[in-house]
DNA sequence: TGCAAATAACGGACGGTCCGAATTCCCGAG
DNA sequence: CTCGGGAATTCGGACCGTCCGTTATTTGCA
């Protein structure tokens, strides 16, 4: 007896191979109870599914034809607060997303949801009623509550470090490997006392993972003369200036581009004397060394998470959320020595 | 400007679409003059082939169907030393690759690399007369390097968290995370002297992922008693006796078992007076609280990437590599309170 | 010149998918 | 009871890249 094939057990269940197809693979497209017959049918004829001819199919089928696949939507969470920075971030992750999601034949519509933009009723029903079943989350201030939408019809990426409602797959930086990565580089380069400079609320949300690699660090880089962080809710000049008098570190790691400006009424020449490195280049101008946290990329993975999701029928939240993470790329700048011809070495 | 297909640039040169496909996949069935033209107009039109599409299309004209499925090779890099511990870890990897590779349609193949094992050569042409183009490297002890393989025939990802020769993306537990979330969830059952043990070489390869999540927690988390961690090359019985004299922590945690015996030694009850989490619960046999890395998850979803990657064609070192992760699960144990009643909740 | 053999290209069929069209079902209004 | 319209199901057509048998063209040689 030769292998049953769709189309005959079709036949013999007097259905169309369609809609076998559909209902192997649990395509919401066909009753349940037709469902229910076909699995038995199949399973008393021994006909299995192939899964992976069934990806290269769809695939096939998906990419030709039309231009596009489908409709990726991007959510951007708006509460009361609304910064310039937030807005930079945000249009540079959107630039990698719109950028690959092209590339894999999918558009992307921007929404804006909560306090000046709709309410997630609603949202829902615009997302039913235009069949849009891939999201990407941007980072929202705080820790957004999106459970009110009917996850089962999504599938979702969030573009931050974690979310709990619901909990999804995450992208984002990886600060931890960046400042080890950093440190490293620096250590190369001859800085023998970094010191690190952070608003708490800056790293609280990213479960201080700068501080966390800073500490364990100076722990174990050779020779290092431990400078202690200066954690503070609020950089000022004067605390910045006591703590640099203090302990004269002679590299500066922190997100604020002023302390440039204190370090040198200080009489430190940078990067003569002294260097400065800028923890996160969108709030800088050009004038320092920074770290670029590669947002674009971090949008390309974003839709490439979203989009594999959704080539493979899966919805809902997943059981086991993961985080999916990119380092971030040191950009050489004034303020900061030049690697020594032969020891000069690309940051993991 | 529709994607090119077989057919419409069989009509465009003139051919027929099976005379193309012949011609792509260079048979000699086609005359050799015709298949450089053919190649140079593909080329032209941007068409690419697919050799995953193929190998499918190929098996499934050939064997009518069912049993096809395409393969993806396990390596496992053996140096001149192997655990046991290694070897729990890695089998239950792969119970995890095994099974999410079956779901998607992919077999799975083990190699042996390395000492005692294959050469790279070898295992070069071995995987590329079985046409295998698909890799997913088990953990390594210290830092492999495999360039020497011709990386434009692959995609792959390293189950481990980094690997630079090649730098490949990378799938791994999340260390730093997972202890924030323990050290939350302990100070949420009313422990407030944490202590840590480590030996300085199993952090290392994590760039003291444990340490750094542990020293800035313990700064910020409130009512907190710092006790200093004891990192050594080698925990001893004696040391960590001393240390537990001198600081008395309410709650330890380590890799090793062993250390609830020294504890008890000196006086403390378990869970009465003390407690004692394992991060590692390969390490363990049932009788404390302990750290799940959920490892058949992370085998699944290094399966998840490479097939990905193979079904969108794309082979080679990636550009800029990524970490994914997966945070692991309190298990809980005779050697930890329970969580009281309404204020429990599962570890983020 | 005649004709078999070798060479080159073609057309049909295939399995599983997507998409739009067709059919059936349901339910309230007239 | 009939009709209309919209939702729920099912179906048919078109399609991908491959294999294999067939056709058309050239070559070899008596």
């Amino acid at each position: 007896m030769p292998t049953p094939t769709l189309r005959t057990l079709a036949k013999e269940l007097g259905l169309s191979r369609t809609t076998l197809s559909d209902a192997l693979r649990g395509s919401p497209r066909v009753k349940a109870e037709t469902v229910e017959r076909v699995r038995a049918a199949a399973k008393a004829a021994g006909y299995e599914r192939n899964p992976l001819t069934g990806a290269v199919m769809s695939q096939l089928r998906r990419s030709r034809g039309q231009q596009f696949r489908g409709v990726l939507a991007v959510l951007e969470i708006v509460g009361d607060s609304h910064t310039a920075l937030a807005a930079r971030y945000n249009d540079s992750l959107m630039a990698g997303i719109s950028s690959r999601a092209n590339d894999l034949g999918f558009k992307v519509e921007r929404f804006v949801v909560g306090a000046q933009g709709l309410t997630l009723q609603r949202l829902d029903t615009i997302l039913h009623t235009r069949g849009i079943q891939g999201l990407i989350l941007l980072p929202a201030v705080g820790f957004p509550d999106l459970t009110e939408l009917s996850w089962s019809r999504y599938t979702a990426v969030y573009a931050d470090y974690f979310i709990d409602h619901p909990p999804l797959h995450c992208v984002c930086s990886d600060h931890y490997r960046s400042m080890i990565a950093l440190l490293h580089e620096l250590h190369a380069r001859g800085y023998r006392r970094p010191g690190l400079i952070m608003e708490i609320s800056l790293d609280e949300r990213l479960q201080f993972r700068w501080e966390g690699a800073f500490l364990a660090q100076q722990k174990y880089l050779a020779d290092i003369t431990v400078v202690p962080a200066l954690q503070l809710r609020e950089i000022t000049r004067e605390a910045f200036q006591a703590w640099f008098r203090k302990y004269n570190p002679d590299v500066v790691l922190g997100h604020f581009p002023e302390a440039m400006d204190w370090m040198r009424a200080c009489g430190a020449k940078l990067p003569k004397t002294h260097a400065f490195v800028c923890l996160n280049s969108l709030r800088t101008s050009g004038d320092c060394a920074t770290l670029d946290f590669q947002t674009p990329l971090l949008g390309g993975r974003a839709c490439e998470l979203v989009i594999g999701q959704l080539l493979h029928n899966e919805f809902g939240v997943p059981s086991q959320p993961s985080l999916t993470t990119i380092p971030a790329r040191l950009i050489e700048g004034p303020t900061l020595r030049a690697a020594k011809a032969g020891a000069a070495k690309a940051a993991r």
